[in-house]
DNA sequence: CCTGCAAATGTTATAATGTTTCAAATTTTG
DNA sequence: CAAAATTTGAAACATTATAACATTTGCAGG
C-alpha cells in the first residue's frame, strides 16, 4: 500500500491554497520581498488549480475581477513569483503551476497527466544525483534543470480512456 | 583525462551533417517514410547548428534558398522529422536540434550552455531509470521525458565571461 | 495509360505566447 | 518632505504556432 501524493487524492483544496498563501507572506518576508496585491492575487489563481495555467489564462481571471490588466503586468507578477521559488513554469505546457516545496531548495521533476491535466510536482534526489553526475561527466556546470514527465496518473490509467 | 563528447571537439561539420542526411536516408527507408526535399532541406538546416534552430530561422533560410515557404511548411516538416526520432524540440527554447542518436531507441538529455548557445544530447541510462523509478513510484506511467540542462559548457567556463 | 485516392505542399489568415518601451504611481529611504 | 528606487499602467509590437481550405504530387489498381 503505497502513500499517494497530496494532488491524487482528495482534499480540501480551498484550505491547501490558503496555506500556499501564508506560506508565500512568510517567505516573501523573510527574503524582503514585496508579495504585492497583484503579485498575491496571481499567485492565489495559479494554486486554485492542480493544472498549470497559462499566463492569458491568469490574465482572463484577472479580468474577470474587474482588474484590467495587460500582458506584461501577468508575467511581471510569474517573474516575481518564479524567483522566489513560489511558482514553476512548466515549459513543454507554457503554464505555471503552484510550488509545492517552497521556501525548500528543491529541483522540482513534474509529472503530467495528458489525460486530466493535473501536474504532480516531486523532488527526487536520486533523479538529480544522476542528473548531476551526466553533466558533469561531460565538464558541464549544471544551473538549471527542467525535468518534465508526460504519461498518465494513476486516475486515468483506470478510465476506459474513452474518445 | 576524460572523453568529450562529439560537439566540444573541433571535427568536420559537414562531414557530421552529410553523414547524418545518410542516416536518415537509410531510417526512412526502413520505416517506409517518404524524406522529401523539404523534409531533407529542413533536416540539413538543422544539422548545419550545434545550436538549436528556431522554426522560424529554419524559415528564414528556406526564403534565402529561394524557396517561399510559410510557416505551415516548416512545422509539418519540422513534425516528420520529430516523429521519426530525427530531430528533438527544446522546449525551454522553442527550438529544434538534430538528433544524435537517430535510430536508437533512447531518451534524450540535453547540456545547454547559456553562453555559447551550443546544445549536447546526451543518453544516460541511470537518469532514465531513476525518472522511472520516481514516476511510478507515484503510479504515473511516464511516456515522454523532457529533460533540459541549462549551464555552462566547459569551454565557456573557461572563458573571462566578459560581457 | 489514366483514374482515383492518399499524402504532401501551398496559401491566407489568425491564434497564442511573450517582450519592449515609456509614462505614471507608489513605496522606501535619507 | 524630497529624492531615489521599485512597481504598475498602457500601447505597441515581436515571436511562436495552428486552422482551414485549395492545390499538387506520388502511387496503386483497373
Amino acid at each position: 500500500m503505497s502513500a499517494r501524493a497530496i494532488p491524487y487524492r482528495p482534499h480540501n483544496h480551498d484550505a491547501c491554497v490558503s496555506q500556499a498563501l501564508t506560506d508565500a507572506r512568510a517567505i516573501c518576508q523573510r527574503q524582503n520581498a514585496r508579495l504585492t496585491p497583484i503579485r498575491e492575487r496571481v499567485l492565489e489563481l495559479i494554486w486554485q488549480s492542480h493544472k498549470p495555467l497559462g499566463a492569458y489564462d491568469v490574465l482572463a481571471e484577472l479580468s474577470s475581477d474587474g482588474h484590467n490588466a495587460a500582458p506584461p503586468t501577468v508575467y511581471r507578477a510569474l517573474d516575481f513569483l518564479q524567483q522566489h521559488g513560489l511558482v514553476h513554469r512548466i515549459a513543454s505546457l507554457n503554464a505555471f503551476i503552484g510550488c509545492t516545496h517552497a521556501g525548500e531548495s528543491h529541483t522540482g521533476m513534474f509529472l503530467i497527466c495528458r489525460a486530466c491535466g493535473n501536474v504532480l510536482e516531486l523532488t527526487a534526489p536520486e533523479v538529480s544525483t544522476e542528473v548531476r553526475k551526466a553533466a558533469s561527466g561531460q565538464g558541464f556546470r549544471a544551473e538549471n534543470t527542467t525535468l518534465e514527465i508526460a504519461g498518465l496518473c494513476p486516475g486515468c490509467q483506470a478510465e476506459p480512456e474513452h474518445e
